[in-house]
RNA sequence: GGCGCUAUCGUCUAACGGUUAGGACGGAGCCCUCUCAAGGCUUAAAUACGGGUUCGAUUCCCGUUAGCGCUACCA
């Protein structure tokens, strides 16, 4: 019975590795017919926003991801101190009296040249009396878990990712379970819902693998099953920092993808391009072959490199492959999603709905987002729309817009608009005049779209359709 | 500093110890064409370094270097 979980903590907006994250988490528990839990880490109340937990549940609304189960860690304190008293109960864990250390004096921790901190002195070996004497009196204490010392442990698990993992228990250092105000740490929380929610398989980021000795260690404390664990490789930036949304921008933000017009299933295929592999050359898959191809055997150990630049702040592969899924998406499913993008830019779709749906199945396969419908395709659903400078050039080849205006003409007064009978009679004009018909052709493009570039022109002016066609070329 | 992890084109990646080291994005070029950031084709571009093991290492082992993570009463 496969049980998976996803466990952000609400500190900030959606990042793009939580996202893939949970789609790895997805996949793995729909490819095996599991079950996805949605559980909230929100026991940091420092740092806990309702803003950043509404972005976590937008972006995975927006990336179309859903949930069997969903549990919220605040409501649950008490288990987890429950669970932190039963392991000192039974042993696994001491009081420390140690007043907290400053932090923001890095002499005194991490970067001492006197050796690795293992714990406080004088507090394993605190008798049961004195400590009992001293939480009395009300002295503030953390308490730690009491990892096993010099007897030679080594602490070891299979990662399905990064197979056989080891660590002498004697390099694990004392880890807090509860703090000197009563409340679980992470890992005493973590571990003690995993365990309640009986989690089979943790997927998660690189960053706890060293962690998970210390998570075994509760585990086996608490009497609970271990899970198979398995850690993902991390989203990094070109120069091979974590991202952040201080240093990196917006680029870590799923919204920022959203807002820009992707496809939601296009950008779930990228990030799960980023650290896994079908290993059969396929880039371009729908989501049901994701979820067919997944395996957590198909994921790399090394960190993927989010490659954004000043230039490009979108990773380019990310937006070709949203260009891939726009042209072969059923319009049907993509009209009702270009709709959403015009309405926002001030702007209707056609009139009938077969039309619009012609014109979006036309234009489609020159654009890279949603959002180009509403920019570069603007002249299909508007009448004011810029003129780029390319296409007034063509416009002022000479004869173009005396010839154009004829066109209006003939046009208007042609028995039956059609793309066939558009070409006939351009071609025809083009003759008689004695000009190239690339010359009327290009220059209808421009004088109707604005543009120098598109779709067929005859495809444009179907797309337009007579009334319109007749009044931008007579307006040239 | 200690411990853990990682290392293939610029980027994402493929390669039961035996391949001219493959694909994709991006770049360059060509073709097609009524235009195009469309389509088709071609091309440049990588096994971090040094030692082993082996008939033969991208692949296994060791070391070096580099990067990342953990080393909090953050998560």
């Amino acid at each position: 019975m496969v049980r998976v979980r996803f466990a952000p903590s609400p500190t900030g907006y959606l990042h793009i590795g939580s996202a893939r994250t949970f789609i790895f988490n997805w996949l793995y528990a729909r490819r095996n017919g599991g079950t996805m839990i949605l559980r909230i880490d929100d026991t940091d109340v420092e740092r806990n926003t309702e803003a950043s937990l509404n972005s976590i549940y937008d972006g995975l609304r927006w990336l179309e991801m859903d949930w069997d189960e969903e549990y919220r860690q605040s409501d649950r304190i008490e288990l987890h101190k429950k669970a932190a008293w039963a392991i000192f109960e039974a042993g696994h864990a001491y009081r420390d009296f140690t007043p907290a250390t400053n932090t923001d004096d890095e002499a005194t921790s991490a970067n001492s040249t006197r050796g690795p901190w293992l714990c406080n002195p004088g507090m394993r070996e605190l008798t049961a009396e004195e400590s009992e004497r001293r939480a009395a009196a009300g002295e503030p204490f953390v308490l730690r878990f009491r990892v096993p010392r010099g007897e030679g442990r080594t602490i070891a698990f299979a990662d399905s990712v990064y197979g056989e993992q080891s660590k002498s228990a004697d390099d694990v250092e004392d880890f807090a379970l509860l703090r000197s105000n009563g409340m679980p740490t992470y890992h005493m929380a973590s571990c003690a819902d995993d365990a309640d929610i009986k989690i089979s398989h943790i997927i998660r980021g690189q960053d706890h693998l060293s962690n998970t000795f210390k998570h075994i260690l509760i585990f086996e404390a608490l009497k609970a099953e271990i899970p198979q664990f398995a850690h993902l490789p991390l989203l990094v930036a070109p120069d091979g920092a974590k991202l952040s949304k201080r240093k990196h921008g917006p680029v870590v933000s799923v919204t920022t993808y959203r807002d820009a017009g992707f496809l939601p299933h296009s950008y779930v295929n990228f990030l799960c391009l980023l650290g896994w592999s079908p290993k059969d050359n396929r880039e371009q898959m729908s989501r049901q072959e994701l979820m067919e191809s997944f395996s957590l055997a198909g994921v790399n150990r090394s960190n993927a490199v989010v490659n954004f630049s000043e230039e490009d702040p979108i990773d380019p592969k990310a937006i070709w492959l949203n260009s891939q899924h726009l042209r072969v998406w059923p319009v049907d499913e993509l009209a009702p999603r270009v709709k959403a993008v015009l309405a926002a830019a001030g702007l209707a779709a056609l009139e009938p709905e077969s039309q619009y749906q012609w014109v979006v199945d036309t234009i489609r396969s020159r654009f890279f987002t949603l959002n180009d419908f509403a920019t570069k395709g603007r002249a299909y659903f508007a009448d004011d729309f810029p003129m780029q400078p390319e296409a007034v050039v063509k416009l002022d080849a000479a004869p173009a817009r005396e010839l154009l205006r004829e066109l209006a003409v003939r046009i208007e007064a042609l028995p039956e608009f059609s793309e066939a009978s558009v070409e006939a009679a351009l071609r025809a004009l083009a003759e008689e005049k004695g000009v190239k018909a690339g010359l009327l052709i290009n220059g209808s493009r421009a004088a109707l779209t604005g543009q120098t570039v598109g779709p067929s022109a005859f495809a444009v002016f179907a797309a337009l359709g007579r009334e319109r066609v007749v009044k931008r070329l007579a307006a040239v």
